[in-house]
DNA sequence: ATGGCTTGAGTGTCAAGA
């Protein structure tokens, strides 16, 4: 089973790359965040004739969810408990026996402003619910734009990212949080290289200069982590033409899905 | 230098991203 991640930054103006991106690595399933698009100008179409089907949770310019899948979700759900929140940023959904979130963590803008204060404490509301859904999903896979970078060498300068957001220390210790309750990060659970991001600003050349961030992540319950037998960053997309300024990521797990159910191999 | 791109809204120019 192959699962990805993705924060396009408009499906709308990314579709073809999607399209491509789908055709090329055939996960069994894609997160998407920032698809910036309302569910009734959704490109389902297009998706669906590339092999895949859709759910999606958007709205107009900003934010948007949608989750891409070979085979048939069962039992969807858009919002969070405990947040009255009108930013679609959440989706979650069973793939054989593998409960998949799908999130798109708010960006808190700078330390001092109040969506900072909305990131916390949407941070928090998503804490509580990993639990509730964990002690319900021993498979679980959290998947996408965390907008935090959890260590130092997430970071391509740390002395100037320390205290800034994405890379402050209440965020870092949200983070940590969910790895407390038993979520593991996908892609330190291998060797990797130096210098390994998935957001590069679109400004100063920061791609090039390799002046960039890991926000985007794979967390995995323990039974899942177990079965993890790989985890990437796909830098290529950000080398396209109009690219996202996000990469995605892929985890590979040993695991076989189909419509009704899925096994972890001997 | 709170700049530097990109997107969506809407058709001039700003909000928001990270």
């Amino acid at each position: 089973m192959k699962l990805a991640t993705w924060n396009v930054n408009s499906l709308k103006v990314r579709l073809p790359q999607v399209l491509d991106w789908v055709a090329t690595h055939r996960p069994d399933v894609l997160c998407l965040q920032e698809t910036k698009v309302e569910d009734g100008s959704f490109p389902l179409e297009a998706i669906n004739g590339a092999g895949y089907q859709a759910l999606y949770s958007g709205q107009k310019t900003y934010n948007g969810v949608a989750v891409l899948s070979r085979t048939a979700a069962r039992d969807p759900v858009m919002t969070m408990p405990g947040l009255n929140d009108p930013q679609k940023r959440i989706l979650a959904a069973t793939f054989g026996e593998v409960r998949v979130i799908c999130a798109y963590v708010p960006n808190g803008e700078s330390v001092a402003s109040e969506k900072y204060r909305y990131k916390l404490g949407w941070l928090a509301a998503f804490g509580s619910w990993l639990t509730h859904e964990l002690s319900r999903h021993p498979r679980l896979a959290v998947l996408g734009d965390f907008n935090i970078a959890p260590e130092a060498r997430d970071v391509h300068d740390p002395a100037l990212w320390e205290g800034k957001v994405l890379f402050s220390e209440p965020e870092r210790e949200a983070f940590c949080k969910l790895a407390g309750m038993g979520l593991e990060d996908a892609f330190r659970l291998f060797e990797q290289p130096e210098r390994s991001f998935t957001w590069w600003d679109y400004r100063m050349q920061a791609f090039r200069r390799k002046m960039g961030l890991r926000i985007d992540h794979i967390l995995l319950s323990d039974e899942l982590a177990k079965a993890c037998t790989a985890c990437s960053i796909d830098s290529e997309p950000r080398r396209n033409e109009r690219p996202s300024d996000h990469a995605p990521v892929i985890a590979e797990l040993n695991l076989i899905i189909d419509s009704g159910s899925s096994r972890i191999e001997a």
